[in-house]
DNA sequence: GCAATGCTACTACATATGTAGTAGTAATAC
DNA sequence: GTATTACTACTACATATGTAGTAGCATTGC
């Protein structure tokens, strides 16, 4: 029921999908960069599982084609691959936190912004 | 032929490991909460599997048994799964950063902490 | 020494995921 | 209206992971 875990595949297509509004497989297959494109095929199978998942729906048929949308926010999606790392992590953020910096991928600045949002997040909840 | 990635479960044997320094497989396995704690011999395929990836090595037999320990640090191993999931996130560390927030996991000091760190690490780099 | 117990090594199986082939049908180009 | 092309629906298969059973050898307790 609840939000499904995407996959690495699962998540570039719903990415493809979050850009675009609505696709078909052609047009989710030639989002791929052309030299790590999957098969049509591939494509097809995977936004058959994502519908299986309700993450993905069909729209309407135009021509032979169908036209998916996401059923699921980017937001959403982003969020559970997130909280299932969490759990790996024991719910933990400190160590996330500090491999993301020690990563050399946070910014200082990503930090300022980082902390303008919760600041406004903790005068909110006041 | 890098660190593997280390599924949920690999990851709290590994934990056992890290924690205790070395185990046999009966150990790790009632290091897991009784209520949810897998069979002897889940622990012990997986822990094999562990063998497989170079995660884990032997380093004794006592009695008719065998001790493991850790191959892979755990900040070696926390380290590919953030970089996996940054992966997932096109390499961009903001939406990671802002779910963080939105979750509630993360404290103004936290946020503090990460900032500290990372200026000592620019300082360090000039 | 022999029976009970515990551990190993191996096998098995279900689900998830990445990958793609094939058969057949639907649209299109003339 | 027929040949080509494109798309769908289905099947197939390998690898990863969680899960656990079984057969048999090693230890141990007497």
């Amino acid at each position: 029921m609840g939000n499904p875990k995407l996959s690495r595949l699962e998540m570039q297509i719903m990415e493809a999908l979050w850009n675009c509004g609505s696709a078909s497989i052609r047009e989710i297959q030639e989002s791929f960069p052309e030299k790590k494109r999957p098969a049509y095929t591939t494509i097809q199978t995977t936004v058959y599982r994502l519908e299986a998942k309700k993450a993905v729906r069909r729209v309407k048929k135009v021509g032979n084609f169908h036209v998916f949308e996401a059923a699921v926010s980017r937001d959403i999606a982003q969020r559970k691959l997130i909280d299932d790392l969490l759990a790996l992590f024991g719910g933990r953020t400190q160590p996330v936190m500090a491999h993301l910096i020690e990563s050399g991928k946070v910014t200082l600045a990503d930090i300022k912004e980082a902390e303008k949002t919760l600041r406004h997040l903790e005068r909110e909840e006041k």
